[in-house]
RNA sequence: GGGCUCAUAGCUCAGUUGGUUAGAGCGCGCGCUUGAUAAGCGCGAGGUCGAUAGUUCAAGUCUAUCUGGGCCCA
């Protein structure tokens, strides 16, 4: 008989982990499988089925965009979102999921446009948007297909796509809805202008990116003949000398190709400007700028001259000479958006090309000049440079400076820069006629922000982002110069252009649009959109020709609370929650917030949360161009969605987080720690039935009230948790409680009770009764993390025997419902006691080690351990608790003295406590392993303890 | 340039109203076990709490400045 033989001679006899449970997971293989079966039976309809009639959680999605696979950022996004969705779920709400998909707009006309070689001037629109309808189509199956594989639970065969007809159709009538009460205008403004998109656009298709430009300090003689306000004092003389000749305000620009357009020098009215002499003329700058000014510009004052000061306002109505319209004259305005930061604190004033330059020329009633083309090309209106780009224009405008003597300094800088977000190049300001959504009509600023005060935002700070941008945001511009999009839906008269646009017209398209989708808008003429008869309000003629230009494409999912939260059933207004990427402060919670107070004057949320981007292991962003990112699709394929989702749950997602294939790998180990734990709880429950086996809680041993205690606690913790969006404590709790308490403590502890107590014992079938709870109650605490896992989990658990009060009788853990909280296992003082046992145990397994590095034993039932205490105290407690001890030590035998004797050593955790570890005395027992005296007592069994003795009979 | 925000061991996170030698898990190193075994257990080494200067009897925790990352704005 081999030694290996005799060693399991008694094993049949003992309760060894039987479970069909695997410990390896095999998720890219398993979790398809699973997918499939869930999609097969309608998981989600029968999930809505059993919560039909419970209070309504309701979490909106915002929509992604139609125009590739996902990144991790957006896989993130719908993860942290089916975490909120599932725990709802399961505390018994009725939160039904309808994700969306934004489908308009310039990124997949551009992709388009790219691919075929062409341009938005020599392609048939109708013939664009027909492919712009299918590209969009197939990546919002492409991203479905792998939003289902991540798990993300929802209504995927009805969700929302902003190019459905009704969609439109809604899109229009919110439009309507929203100039007839007023809040939309059109409007002569500067906005931003991609001048190779030829469109406006919105501060959210802006990003800003270094660029070099001509940095340039230019003249503005004074025009002769004014008197002026100051003292004119060339060097020559002094006194009363006003010779505006030779004087000059001196302005710095960066965009030397808006000259052209300046209709004023703009100059502040609290701050002190000098006259600064210099070689025989004057230079009007602002006082704290002019030791700058002439270092740069490489001038010296004049010596043993006084500089003059005067403030901002003195200065206001002095008439310049134009730097390139010649015989043009600019005033000197007042503005207070003129500081101290850069330049001279004259500020060149071009109404057609800046936004504050536009708001203060309006004031002083000056002209909105902007001879710029669509294509960004100077006009005919600017003589010399007429067709040229205005990138390219700014050379020969500087070199025409130059010449004309009035360029005072010139160099490139680089700063940073707005360009288009879809095409990457600069952009520029450009005053058009656009239609605007006028943010002060009506005081809506003034309503967003009592608004966004009564929402809750996660994280906190969140709220003073939005609060900011929505106090500075200009008008909202809608209109766009292209042409895959929702039309704008106002038709203008041909004999007067007065616009017409009624609820009547307002019907009479959508009705179009619900058959035809707004492909109607652009096949049909005028006449044939607008209901018969309709004719002019001011001229009365029945002519009308249609705006060409489409809606901001944030304008679509803007208006998805009416379009899907008021349109559908089972959703209303406001959700309860928005969670988003923190870039959607100025995107859609902003232009959803704005569209739906002039819709019904409230948010559409109750809680908005935000995430941080997606980074990676450096903190750099991710970039497909550096292949340094990270794919979802592939993480699934490879590791399983599972480890992806166990990811997000791990980090703290209101910040920015890294994500990195070694990252992941990490969480790889987390998810076996937890898995294992289940494969252990498991494998002890193969026996054991809920219902009939229980053992109540009093006749509990202590470490086993203990861990009802301390499951109940961790149940508190984490719920708690969710609750408040904190994912990431969820995962630490759990994962330490899988680790700490349950693995390296409870588990192992348990194992003798467990293996080598009779099957049917009430000391078994106590920690099984506990087991049972653990494991039903940790796996649907997991449940909104590790969907695939914990339904595996699930039918092993529901196999064994299922309950009722458990939720186990439930067809998956999905339709469970979250554990109640058992308060009577709550007991602290229990506690207490436990914690001062743990700290004991450490100082005893420290002793072991001492032992073990000596070679004196090997496994801790080798040893035997006698402790004492100089307290009082912690002498009753030990010796309250003496004959659990060498089970929760894992030694064969621990006893209590009242000394430990002389090579006792002092605790460390417990300073109170001598401990004296030796080698235990007896034989090794060959059934439980113990090493103990009874060994060899008995007569049959010669090779077992009096224990084994008794079970194996 | 302005505003907001973040900065604790290699990694992910805790650190309560400022109060004793800063914690956990993972990872790592060294052992043990071979009845959770491509598992389990133990012990151990890792941090001048981004930097500096203050307030205080006492600062990771408060203040100021700076550095670095991120976001937004110009």
């Amino acid at each position: 008989m081999s030694k290996e033989q005799n060693d399991n001679k008694y094993q049949h006899t003992l309760n060894l982990p039987d479970t069909a449970f695997p410990m390896k997971a095999g998720l890219p293989q398993q979790e398809p499988r699973r997918l499939a079966a869930w999609m097969q039976s309608d998981q989600y309809g029968a999930i809505r089925a059993a919560r039909a009639g419970r209070p309504r959680f309701i979490l909106h999605d915002g929509p992604p965009y139609a125009n590739g696979p996902i990144h991790t950022g957006t896989a993130m996004n719908k993860i942290l979102k089916d975490f909120a969705v599932r725990f709802m779920t399961m505390r018994g709400f009725d939160a039904p999921y309808v994700p969306g998909w934004d489908c308009h707009g310039l990124p997949i006309e551009h992709a388009l446009l790219k691919q075929l070689k062409k341009t938005k001037h020599d392609i048939d629109q109708l013939a664009l948007r027909k492919k712009a309808r299918e590209y969009a189509a197939s990546f919002v199956d492409v991203q479905r297909e792998q939003f289902k594989r991540l798990g993300i639970l929802g209504e995927w065969d009805n969700p929302y796509i902003t190019m459905d007809f009704q969609y439109e159709s809604d899109i229009i009538r919110a439009f309507g809805e929203l100039y007839q009460k007023g809040y939309v205008y059109k409007g002569l403004k500067p906005i931003h202008w991609c001048p190779a998109c030829e469109t406006a656009l919105a501060e959210a298709e802006v990003e800003y990116a270094d660029h070099s430009s001509p940095s340039v300090y230019v003249k503005f003689p004074v025009v002769e003949g004014q008197t002026l306000p100051f003292n004119v004092n060339d060097g020559a003389g002094r006194g009363d000398d006003r010779k505006p000749a030779s004087v000059s305000f001196v302005i710095w620009t960066t965009t030397p190709w808006t000259l052209p357009a300046d209709r004023a020098v703009c100059v502040n009215a609290e701050l002190s400007y000098s006259a600064l002499p210099v070689e025989g003329e004057t230079y009007v700058v602002a006082t704290e700028l002019a030791e700058a000014f002439l270092k740069k510009t490489g001038m010296a004052l004049s010596s043993g001259v006084a500089v003059e000061t005067r403030l901002g306002r003195e200065l206001e109505g002095i008439k310049l000479r134009h730097p390139v319209d010649e015989g043009r004259v600019v005033p000197v305005i007042l503005g207070e958006h003129v500081t101290l930061d850069t330049g001279t604190g004259c500020v060149h004033t071009a109404p057609g090309h800046g936004y504050e330059d536009f708001v203060v020329a309006a004031a002083y009633g000056l002209e909105i000049a902007c001879p710029v083309d669509d294509k960004g090309r100077l006009t005919k209106d600017v003589p010399r440079f007429a067709g040229m780009s205005v990138f390219k224009a700014n050379e020969p405008i500087i070199d025409f400076l130059r010449a004309q003597g009035i360029l005072l300094h010139g160099e490139p800088i680089t700063h940073s820069y707005p360009h288009c977000w879809r095409c990457h190049k600069p952009v520029i300001f450009r005053a058009t006629e656009q239609w605007f959504l006028g943010v002060d009509i009506k005081e809506m600023r003034a309503r967003a922000i009592e608004e966004i005060n009564r929402v809750r935002w996660v994280p906190a700070s969140s709220r003073q982002r939005i609060v900011s941008m929505t106090e500075q945001r200009p008008d909202w511009c809608l209109s766009r110069q292209r042409l895959w999009g929702v039309p704008i839906p106002v038709f203008y008269c041909r004999e007067c252009g007065r616009e017409k646009l009624t609820p009547e017209t307002i019907n009479a398209v959508c009705a179009a649009v619900e058959k035809e989708g707004s492909d109607a808008w652009f096949a049909h003429d005028a006449a044939g959109l607008l209901p018969p008869g309709a004719v002019c309000d001011s001229c009365g003629s029945g002519s009308f020709r249609k705006d060409t230009d489409i809606l901001d494409v944030w304008f679509d999912s803007g208006v998805s609370s009416r379009a899907v939260l008021e349109r559908r059933a089972n959703l209303s207004v406001p959700a309860d929650v928005y969670l988003e990427g923190s870039d959607q402060h100025r995107g859609w919670f902003q232009v959803s917030l704005l569209a739906s107070i002039g819709l019904r004057g409230a948010a559409p949320f109750r809680t908005v949360v935000t995430h941080g981007w997606t980074l990676t292991e450096s903190g750099e962003k991710e970039s497909k161009s550096k292949g340094n990112f990270t794919d979802p699709a592939w993480v699934c394929n490879e590791m399983g969605a599972d480890i992806l989702r166990l990811w997000v749950s791990s980090v703290n997602f209101m910040q920015d987080v890294m994500i990195s294939v070694n990252l992941l790998r990490q969480m790889g180990d987390a998810y076996r720690r937890i898995r294992n734990t289940f494969k252990f709880l498991l494998g002890n429950l193969a026996d054991f039935k809920p219902g009939t086996h229980d053992v109540a809680r009093e006749s509990m041993p202590l470490i086993d009230r203990w861990m009802l205690h301390r499951l109940d606690q961790t149940l508190e913790d984490v719920t708690d948790a969710y609750e408040k969006f904190e994912f990431f404590r969820v995962f630490h709790t759990l994962h330490n409680f899988c680790a700490v308490d349950l693995s390296a403590l409870y588990c192992d502890v348990l194992k003798d009770r467990l293996y080598v107590s009779k099957a049917g014992s009430v000391e078994r079938r106590s920690a099984q009764t506990v087991l049972r709870r653990v494991a039903v109650v940790l796996a649907k605490m997991l449940a909104p993390i590790l969907p695939f896992t914990m339904d595996e989990v699930w039918e092993h658990i529901a196999a064994a025997g299922t309950s009722a009060a458990e939720g186990t009788d439930q067809p998956g853990i999905h339709l469970a419902l979250w554990p109640e909280q058992q308060p009577a296992c709550r007991d602290a003082a229990l506690d207490a006691e436990f914690k001062v046992l743990q700290q004991v145990r450490g100082d005893v397994l420290r002793e072991l080690e001492k032992m073990r590095k000596q070679g004196a034993i090997g496994a801790g039932l080798e040893a035997a351990v006698d402790l004492s205490a100089d307290d009082a105290a912690l002498a009753a407690l030990l010796r309250k608790h003496e004959k659990d001890l060498p089970a929760f030590f894992i030694v064969s035998a621990a006893a209590v003295k009242d000394d430990a004797g002389p090579d006792s050593v002092q605790g460390t955790d417990v300073p109170a406590l001598r401990v004296h570890a030796r080698k235990a005395g007896g034989m090794k027992c060959a059934r439980c392993w113990n090493v103990l005296e009874s060994v060899g007592a008995d007569a049959t069994h010669s090779d077992l303890c009096h224990r084994c003795a008794a079970i194996a009979g």
